[in-house]
DNA sequence: GCCTTCGTGCAAATTATTTTCTTAGATCGT
DNA sequence: ACGATCTAAGAAAATAATTTGCACGAAGGC
C-alpha cells in the first residue's frame, strides 16, 4: 500500500545498491520523484535494471508504477521528514500547520486499530446513558466534542473535565452505562482513578489513548492513538486533529449503529440536523 | 502548482480533444494515473500526441510530468470527487473521514487568505483583552480553544458561548481589546448583533467565517473560510477540522509575534507547557 | 472566396524501460 | 581449500513509450 513503509520493513534485506537507491529516495525525494530511471541510475551509480528490480522488490509492477505510488504516498507521508517550518512568514508557518496535520491523519489512518473500534462502537450505542471524561485544555475538548456529536443522534450523554466530579459521576454510573475518557499522555492519573473505580462497579470503560499507558491499562477497551513521538508531546496541534478525526469516525459509526433506518447515507442523518427558517434560508443547526 | 486548480482555469479554453481527456481525469482518475500515454490518449479517442500537448497546457513539462503532479494532488485533492463512502465498515468509514479531513485541510490551505491572517495576528497580539465568541457546539468549541490556545502565549482571553454574556462582553469590552467571533455559517444573527455593538464602540472585530456572509460583513477583519458547498452544510465534520488547523496557524504566528525572543523554534515554547514531575516522568502541562 | 490559424493525427525519430544474457563475486558444503 | 551453487549487477539488445515534425482539414476573419 505504501511505499515508506515497505522500505522501511525490507531495509535491512536490501543489497549495497539498492541502499544506494533508497538513499536518495530518502535525502533528495524530490529528484527522485520527477527522475527518469536512467538519471536515477546514474545518481545512484547503478544501471537502469537495478532500478527496476529495485521497484519489483518493492512491490510494484514497474518503475512507472513506483513513480506513482512514490509520488503519492510523498505528499503527506515523508513530510516528517522536516520536521521545522522553513519561515516564520505566514505563508510557511500556514503551509507546516497544514502538512503536519494532515501528516497526522495520515499516520492516524495506518495505526488504527478496527477492530478496538468496533468494540468501543458496540458499546456505546448500546449505552444507557454515556460520560465523556477529559482534562487539560486538549482532552477536555475532546470530551466535549464527543457530547456535541453523540447527542445529535438521540444518545444520553454528559461530559465533565472535573476531575472530582468525573469521580463522582463514575461512582453513580451503571453496568449497562459507558465512560469514555481521553487522554493525549495517557498518564492523567485522575482519570486512571475514575476508572478504576468504575471497573470495581462494573461499568464499562473506554480510553481513547497512547496504548501501553497507565489509562489504557485501566480501561476496559482502548483504542489506541499512536502517533510516532515528537508529534506527541510536544505537538498537541496535530494530535488534536487525530483525535478529532478519531471522534469523528467513532461518531460515524455510533450514528450508523443506532439509526439504522436511516437508509444509505450520512447525509440524510446530517440533513436533520439542518432546519429551515426565514424561508429558503438554510441554517444550520449547531453552528 | 496544482493540476486541478490549473484544470479548473483552463476548462472553458479547451478544444472538443482535450475536453475528453479531462473527463476522463475527473472521472476515471484511478485509470489515468496509471495509465501510459498511450492507453489514455486511446480511451479518451484521440492520438498520443494530443495528450502530450494537453499535458504542456496543463503547465507540465512532459507527460510524465504531468503524472507525478496528478499523482501527488491526487491523493488529497481528488477525492472530493467521490462523496460518499464505499460502505458502512470500520475500514471504509475510517478511510472516508480521513480522506475527508485530508481534504478539507487541503482546501483551507489553497483557499487562505494571508493578508487577512496577517492582519488577524496583528491585532491579536497587540490587544489588550481578547474575547472569543462561538455558539452551537462547533463554534463555542472553536471559541474555547482559541481560549485554549492563547493564555498559553500569556495572553488575557476569555471565550464565552452565550450569546446574551457575548453581547455583555462586547458592551464591556474597549478599543484597545478585540473581538473574535467564529460562525461556520456565517448566519449566526446574534454575533452579528455582538460585533455591530462592538463596531459602534470601536472594539476592532474578528471573524473566522464563510466570506460574503452576514458575520463578515459585521467585522472589522474576517479571515474567510470558504470550503465549497457540501463541505459546508452537511459536513461540519471537515469543515471543524479545517477551522481547528486555521486556528492553530493563527496560534503559531500570534506566538511569534508576542514572544519573539523564543528564538527560532515553536518547540521551545512548547516545551514551557511541559513540566517534570515524578522523576524522569514527562507530564504534558494539558492533557 | 481565399488566407490564416488552430487542432489534430500519422509516421518517424527519439528516448525510456525492460528483458536477456553474462560475468564477478559471495556463500556453503565437502 | 576447492568446487558447486547462488546472487547481484551490468552490457547489450529488444521492446515499449513518448515526442517531434509534418501535413491535412476545419473554423473563422479579411
Amino acid at each position: 500500500m505504501d511505499i515508506f513503509a515497505t522500505l522501511q520493513e525490507e531495509k535491512g534485506r536490501l543489497s549495497q545498491s539498492e541502499n544506494r537507491i533508497a538513499d536518495i529516495l530518502l535525502n533528495d525525494f524530490e529528484f527522485a520523484v520527477n527522475a527518469s530511471i536512467i538519471e536515477l541510475a546514474s545518481k545512484a551509480d547503478v544501471s537502469p535494471p537495478t532500478v527496476t528490480r529495485f521497484c519489483r522488490r518493492l512491490g510494484c509492477d514497474s518503475f512507472s508504477d513506483f513513480k506513482v505510488q512514490l509520488a503519492r504516498t510523498a505528499y503527506i507521508g515523508m513530510r516528517y521528514l522536516k520536521p521545522e517550518p522553513k519561515s516564520r512568514e505566514t505563508g510557511d508557518v500556514a503551509q507546516d500547520i497544514i502538512t503536519k496535520s494532515q501528516n497526522a491523519l495520515f499516520l492516524l489512518h495506518r495505526s488504527l486499530d478496527l477492530a478496538a473500534i468496533e468494540q468501543a462502537v458496540e458499546r456505546i450505542a448500546a449505552a444507557e446513558m454515556i460520560y465523556a471524561f477529559g482534562s487539560g485544555g486538549n482532552s477536555s475538548m475532546i470530551a466535549g466534542e464527543l457530547q456535541n456529536r453523540l447527542f445529535r443522534y438521540g444518545l444520553r450523554i454528559t461530559s465533565s473535565s472535573d476531575h472530582s466530579m468525573q469521580l463522582m459521576m463514575a461512582a453513580a454510573a451503571r453496568p449497562t452505562d459507558v465512560l469514555i475518557g481521553s487522554s493525549f499522555s495517557g498518564r492523567n492519573a485522575e482519570l486512571v482513578r475514575a476508572f478504576t473505580l468504575a471497573r470495581e462497579l462494573k461499568v464499562p470503560t473506554i480510553a481513547l489513548t497512547q496504548s501501553g499507558s497507565p489509562v489504557a491499562a485501566a480501561a476496559s477497551i482502548t483504542v489506541p492513538v499512536d502517533l510516532p513521538e515528537g508529534n506527541n508531546i510536544y505537538r498537541p496541534t496535530s494530535t488534536r486533529i487525530a483525535y478529532l478525526a478519531l471522534l469523528d469516525i467513532l461518531s460515524s459509526l455510533v450514528a450508523y449503529r443506532v439509526q439504522p433506518q436511516a437508509t444509505t447515507t450520512l447525509r440524510r442523518i446530517k440533513q436533520q440536523l439542518v432546519t429551515h427558517r426565514d424561508g429558503d434560508d438554510r441554517q444550520l443547526l449547531g453552528d
